[in-house]
DNA sequence: TGTACATCAGTGAACGCGCGTTCACTGATGTAC
DNA sequence: TGTACATCAGTGAACGCGCGTTCACTGATGTAC
C-alpha cells in the first residue's frame, strides 16, 4: 500500500542520483578527457558531496566502466536502427551513414569517450572498449554478408570488410565531432566513397 | 679560445636540460595520457626542480606542442624510409607494412602520444595532430599515384585511397601496440589484406 | 493504524598530499677591457 | 692573462588550492508487530 502512496523509495532516489552521477561524468568527459574528471567534481554535478559518491561507485575506474557498457548498448541500438531503415539497393550504405552521423549528433559525449580512452590510461578501459568494438565488427560482419548474399554478390571475407569499414568510419566520425554540422554533408560523401571503395576491393573475383 | 676547451657551454646544457624534458615526457605519456602528467614530476624525471621547468616551457601545453613536433618529425621519417625500401611490385605493401610496425615498435612512446591526444584534451593538440596527420595523408596519395602510374593501373582517387589505408594502418597499428611482439605478424597480414583490398576497390573501372 | 527499531543515502568536517606558480637567491659561465 | 661585471639555468622555500579518503553523524524511508 505505501508504495503506492509514497511515488519515490528510497530505491528509486538511489537509482535516480546513479544514473545522474553517469550523466554527468559522460557530459563532462566529452569536453576532457575522462582520466581528467575529479571524483569530486562528478560528485558536486550530481549534486552530492564527495563522500556520497562512494554509496555508487567504489572508484572513479568503476564509474568509468559504466560508462564503456553504456557505450555498448548505444552501438547496439546504432546497429539495430540501422538495419529497420536499410532498404536492400544501393541506397544501404548512404542510408547506414545518416543513421551513423545522427548517432554521433546526439551521442557525441558517448562517441568521445569512446575514442578517446581507446587508447586511455587504464588497460582495463581499453579492453572493456576493444571488446565492445569487436562485437560491433562482428554484428557489421553479419549484416554485410546478408545483404551481399541477398544481391548475390558474394564478398572474399566479410569481416575483413567490416573491420576496414568500422576504421573508416570512426575515423571519419572523429572529424565529424570537431567539425560544424553543416559540414558533414561533405563528410557524408567522402565516407560513402570509401565504404563504396572498400565493397568493391572485397567482392569476390 | 675558450670554446674550444669548455666542452660544455651554458646552452648546450640548457639545450640538454630541455631535451631531458621531452624525453621524459615522452616516456611517460607513454603510460598514461599525457593530460595526467605533472609539471612537477616531468621537471623531477629530468632532474630539476619545479620552478626551473619555467626557463624552458611556459607550461605543459607547450611543452606537449614539442612533442607533437616530434610525432610530423618521426611519420616523415618514416615515409621516407619506406620509400626507400620500397622495389616496385607486389612485395611493396608487404615491405611498408613492414617499416610501419617497426617503427611502431621503436616509437610506441610517440605513436601511443599520436593516438591518445587525437581526441585529446585541448583543442590546440587536436589541431597540431590532424595536421600532421593529413600531412601524412597527402605524401601517401603522392606516392601511391607514383607507385600506380609506374604499374600503369591508375587509381580513381588517390587522396580518397590514402585516407582509408591511413584509417586501417592506424587502426592496427593501435593494437599492434597492446599485443606481444610475436603476434605483429598476424597483424600485418591482416592488414596486408586490408591495404589491398582498399588499393583493389580503388582501381580505375 | 500506531509505535519502536533498523536501514542506509547523503552530510560535513578533517586529514595529508601533490599540484602549479611566485620569488629572491646562487654560482657557474660568458663578456669586456 | 687577469679582473670586474653581466647573464641566466637552476634552487628551495613558500603560498593557496583541490584532490581522494575516513569518519561519526543525521534524518527520511522501510519493516515488524
Amino acid at each position: 500500500m505505501s508504495d503506492v502512496t509514497t511515488k519515490v523509495s528510497r530505491l528509486d532516489k538511489k537509482e535516480q542520483t546513479h544514473r545522474h552521477l553517469i550523466d554527468v561524468a559522460l557530459k563532462l568527459s566529452s569536453e576532457r578527457s575522462f582520466a581528467s574528471l575529479s571524483l569530486r567534481e562528478v560528485a558536486a554535478g550530481a549534486g552530492i558531496t564527495a563522500a556520497g559518491f562512494y554509496r555508487h561507485f567504489h572508484d572513479m575506474e568503476e564509474l568509468g566502466l559504466a560508462l564503456v557498457d553504456e557505450v555498448g548498448l548505444s552501438l547496439r541500438r546504432l546497429l539495430r536502427e540501422a538495419r529497420k531503415r536499410v532498404s536492400p539497393g544501393p541506397d544501404a550504405i548512404k542510408s547506414s551513414i545518416e543513421s551513423f552521423l545522427e548517432f554521433i549528433r546526439e551521442n557525441g559525449n558517448l562517441f568521445r569517450l569512446l575514442l578517446g580512452e581507446r587508447q586511455g590510461a587504464s588497460a582495463v578501459f581499453r579492453k572493456a572498449i576493444h571488446s565492445e568494438m569487436d562485437r560491433f565488427i562482428g554484428e557489421l560482419a553479419i549484416d554485410l554478408e546478408r545483404l551481399q548474399q541477398s544481391t548475390g554478390k558474394p564478398l572474399r571475407d566479410p569481416h575483413l570488410a567490416a573491420e576496414a569499414i568500422v576504421a573508416v568510419v570512426f575515423t571519419v566520425g572523429a572529424e565529424a565531432l570537431d567539425l560544424p554540422r553543416h559540414k558533414h554533408v561533405g563528410l557524408a560523401h567522402r565516407l560513402s566513397e570509401e565504404i563504396k571503395m572498400i565493397l568493391r576491393g572485397s567482392l569476390q573475383k
